[in-house]
DNA sequence: GTGTGACTTCTAGTCCGTA
DNA sequence: ATACGGACTAGAAGTCACA
């Protein structure tokens, strides 16, 4: 078959980055969001880095600060 | 307006039950979905039962494991 | 095959600084 | 406003014995 590859970016990495890209789309810095999401400044750094393991908890709050939908965060 | 509520069951729920009905659609145990994602029995349970807050790596270790993509574990 | 309490190890998540 | 480090505490990861 052709097209198998694909080869998924980590769901962490896509989250990272979705997060920053929403994030800045909104025109809120990471302290803002940080707040917005009951969660610290550099934590909401290292995330967007993709260097935390975050958790489901978690993911749903920056989601909900942002609002959308938390599959969002998890687009490819 | 009509239609407003919605009252969004978290995550960490909505994951744990699209867990479980998958797995189940599959004629999997919990067992086995264990070694397949290369986490433990007892584990998997306490997620299914919404009582683990899980980090997003092992959500995608479930999710790869059932060979399903991590968003559809998140549906409503 | 699954649920649950208890437990230890490891990292998620906070908070302080400094650049 | 963000990155990054160190040091700390809360809580997730991971395992077990028993129902």
């Amino acid at each position: 078959m052709a097209t198998k590859g694909a080869k998924h970016i980590p769901a962490r990495l896509r989250f990272a980055r979705n997060l920053r890209s929403i994030r800045k789309e909104m025109n809120l810095s990471q302290e803002g969001l940080a707040d917005l999401a009951n969660l610290h400044r550099t934590y909401v750094g290292d995330v967007e880095r993709g260097e935390r393991n975050i958790s489901i908890d978690n993911m749903e709050a920056l989601a909900e600060a942002l609002g959308v939908p938390l599959w969002e965060l998890l687009r490819m």
